[in-house]
DNA sequence: CCTTGCACTTGACACTGTGTAAATTGACAC
DNA sequence: GTGTCAATTTACACAGTGTCAAGTGCAAGG
């Protein structure tokens, strides 16, 4: 078999995240990913129920090419809270440019679909796992800024790092990447880690 | 002329307001905005040229019910810089709330229509320009936290305050419209006003 | 009184994009 | 050969936006 069922399902896969990634964002029609993965506009839907279903797979997919658990492990094998709160937020900050057209697409899209909106809630919560246990690991060592509570921290921590801050960040406001994930763990810092005793 | 033409157009731009309020958000159609002013869906075309058109001047009429322009006025007048801070962190935190529903329409709208595009950043920008002034103000005072600059310090305040960062933190992580407003308080005095000297 | 103007209505239609359905092709497997 | 199955073509239903044309009803004004 040249073609196998597999083999069709991640062409379309693949060409949906590249023409997601370069900025189309919203304009992605089911044609237009269909053309792109050389194949006919109802085939893709002989894969994927739908456009929610196709989004979301192209996320699960893209999670499985960037390898997203890998890159969360030095996180969790900080030695300090701090050094997780640190390494965390790097982690994050540089995976999220390259799930960015993704995101946006199905962020978009979970406005007017309840599986879209309902996936996508499912991998902001992981994400905010990940910042709950960067707080609760300061919270154990004693470097929570008492002021803030483990779960306003996390819930501003979670604020920070998503998409939308990303995008107004970077695009509103112009910052480079870099800037962005420099200026998030300085203002995670400011904020959660206490002042060194005698500071 | 028992209906004027501006009466009539009045009219729409509330039954439009009615229905973005409670929720509704994305589902508002045309025909709903139509049947809610008690009118043909092909009447709302008379008034407004397209979809984008409506929800812009249906922003442009809420300012004018809710008096935006005299609620930034104590923010003006404020002593010192962060007098100013406070004042307009207060003024747009209890404002937000009241014109979320619109806003959220219009920033859906954003990414199809370019029109709605350029009306919603023309609001942000002003919007922007009331952060750039509180900064500023601190800055004058020599209370703005030197690690931060100007441009910076606006861009995050701005980002606190943006439409995304309120419906993040009061919608996915349930804070209350107090909370709210009294932790972004709280977040812009300890990232950018600087310790009383000795403190 | 009758005409003109105008806000609005009704009904039809084009267009875009999603999703469904049916009949057909082409290749591979046994 | 025949069955299986991926994929194709063509067609259609549906929702929502926006356009167009003909017609209604009312009020102002010569």
């Amino acid at each position: 078999m040249s073609r196998s069922q597999t083999d069709t399902r991640t062409r379309i896969l693949d060409a949906a995240l590249a023409l997601l990634e370069d900025g189309g964002g919203q304009g992605v029609r089911m044609a237009d990913v269909a053309r792109q993965a050389g194949l006919s506009r109802q085939a893709v839907y002989l894969h994927f129920a739908n456009r929610a279903d196709l989004l979301i797979e192209a996320t699960r997919h893209l999670d499985t090419i960037k390898d997203s658990a890998a890159r969360l492990a030095p996180s969790r094998n900080a030695a300090t809270g701090i050094e997780r709160l640190d390494a965390f937020i790097a982690a994050w900050t540089q995976y999220l440019p390259e799930i960015h057209g993704v995101a946006r697409a199905l962020l978009a899209m979970q406005e007017s679909d309840a599986d879209a909106a309902s996936a996508w809630k499912q991998r902001m919560e992981d994400m905010r796992e990940g910042c709950a246990a960067a707080i609760e690991a300061l919270h154990r060592d004693g470097t929570l800024n008492p002021t803030y509570s483990p779960k306003i921290a996390t819930d501003i921590l979670w604020m920070l790092l998503s998409v939308r801050s990303f995008e107004q960040l970077t695009i509103e406001s112009g910052w480079t990447l870099a800037t962005y994930g420099a200026e998030i763990r300085r203002i995670a810092r400011d904020l959660f880690v206490l002042p060194k005793a005698g500071g």
